[in-house]
DNA sequence: CGCCAGATGGGGTCGATTCTCATTTGGAAC
DNA sequence: GTTCCAAATGAGAATCGACCCCATCTGGCG
C-alpha cells in the first residue's frame, strides 16, 4: 500500500546517505507524509506530543529538513510569518487558492498556466526552475453568504 | 509632479482618518514612496539614520502599516523570513522573477497570465482577488558564466 | 557485547516584529 | 498664542519562529 511506501522510501533515503534510522525520524516521517494538509513544525511536534511522543523542537526541524532534502515533503510560505510543509503528492505542482473569508485552502493543478509562466520567463532571458503561486479570493460558499467583505 | 502628488495622496489618507500628520511619518513616506526597489524594514530605518533623523523603529513598522493600509506601499514576501516593501507604481500587477544565482529581481508584466489564473481560479468557484506569482530561475548572465549551479 | 559517529533535546541565541508605557506632540478649541 | 487631550513616539522588553550548542544517548557495524 502507499503508506508502508512512502515510509520506505524514506527509509531508503536515510540508508542510502548511512544515516541512522532513529525512532524520532520515523514518528515525524509516519505523521508528516500522511498528514491531510499543510502542518506547520509547531503543528507537527504538539501532535506528537499528543501521540505520546516527547520529541525536542530541534529534532522535529532536523528531521523535516531531510523529508524535505529526500523531496517527499514539500516547504510552503503562506505569508504568515513561518513555514509549513506538506507530503509530496503525484502532484508536480499545484498551486494554491485561498479564501480570505473563511481561510479555506484549495488546490489545484493546471498545465496552462505552468507553460505560459515557463514561456514567460524564457522570453526575459530566465530559465525558470521553479515558481509559486498564490491566489486569493472568495470561495463560492462564501460569496453567497458573506456577512462582510473583507478589502485584502 | 508625480512626487509631490504621492505625498500628498498620503496626507489625504491620514487627514481622512484623523490622524495626526508627524515628522516621522512624511519622512518615511518620503523615503519608501520613491524608493527605486525593494526594501525592508531595516533598510528603511538604516536609510532614515544616513539621512540624520532618529526614528525609532517600531514608528517604522507603524507607519510602514499605514503605507500598506493606504494602498500607496505593497508588501512583498520573498522567502527570505522578513518582509520587503515597495511603492505601489502604475503597474497594477507585476511578477517577480529572481535569479537563485545572483539574486537579481526583475519585475514583469503579462496580461495572458492574469487572464489565466483569474479564468482557472473562477473554474474552480473562486473569485480572485489578488494573487502573487514568484519565479526562481537563473538569469542569462549567469547561465553564460555559472561556475556553481544551486539545486534551490 | 562494545564502540563511536552521529542523533537527540533542553536551553540558549538570533532576528524580525510587536507590545509596553512614560513622555512628547499634532492640531483643534478657546 | 496658549491650553489641552487623544494619539504618536521611542527605548526597551516581550514574543515567536527558527536554529545552534553541547552534554548525553543510541543505532548499527564489527
Amino acid at each position: 500500500m502507499a503508506d508502508a511506501d512512502v515510509g520506505e522510501r524514506f527509509r531508503a533515503f536515510l540508508r542510502d546517505r548511512n544515516l541512522p534510522v532513529t525512532s524520532q525520524r520515523l514518528a515525524i516521517a509516519e505523521l508528516l507524509l500522511h498528514a491531510p494538509g499543510h502542518l506547520s513544525a509547531d503543528d507537527v511536534a504538539a501532535q506528537l506530543v499528543e501521540k505520546g511522543h516527547t520529541i525536542g523542537l530541534a529534532t522535529v526541524y532536523r528531521t523535516i529538513d531531510l523529508l524535505v532534502a529526500s523531496g517527499l515533503v514539500l516547504e510552503r510560505d503562506f505569508g504568515e510569518g513561518f513555514r509549513r510543509f506538506e507530503p509530496a503528492r503525484d502532484m508536480p505542482h499545484h498551486y494554491h487558492l485561498t479564501c480570505t473569508v473563511c481561510g479555506a485552502v484549495s488546490e489545484f493543478h493546471d498545465d496552462r498556466i505552468e507553460e505560459i509562466i515557463r514561456a514567460s520567463a524564457l522570453a526575459r532571458g530566465f530559465v525558470a526552475a521553479r515558481h509559486r503561486l498564490l491566489i486569493g479570493g472568495t470561495c463560492r460558499d462564501c460569496r453567497s453568504s458573506s456577512p462582510d467583505r473583507r478589502t485584502l
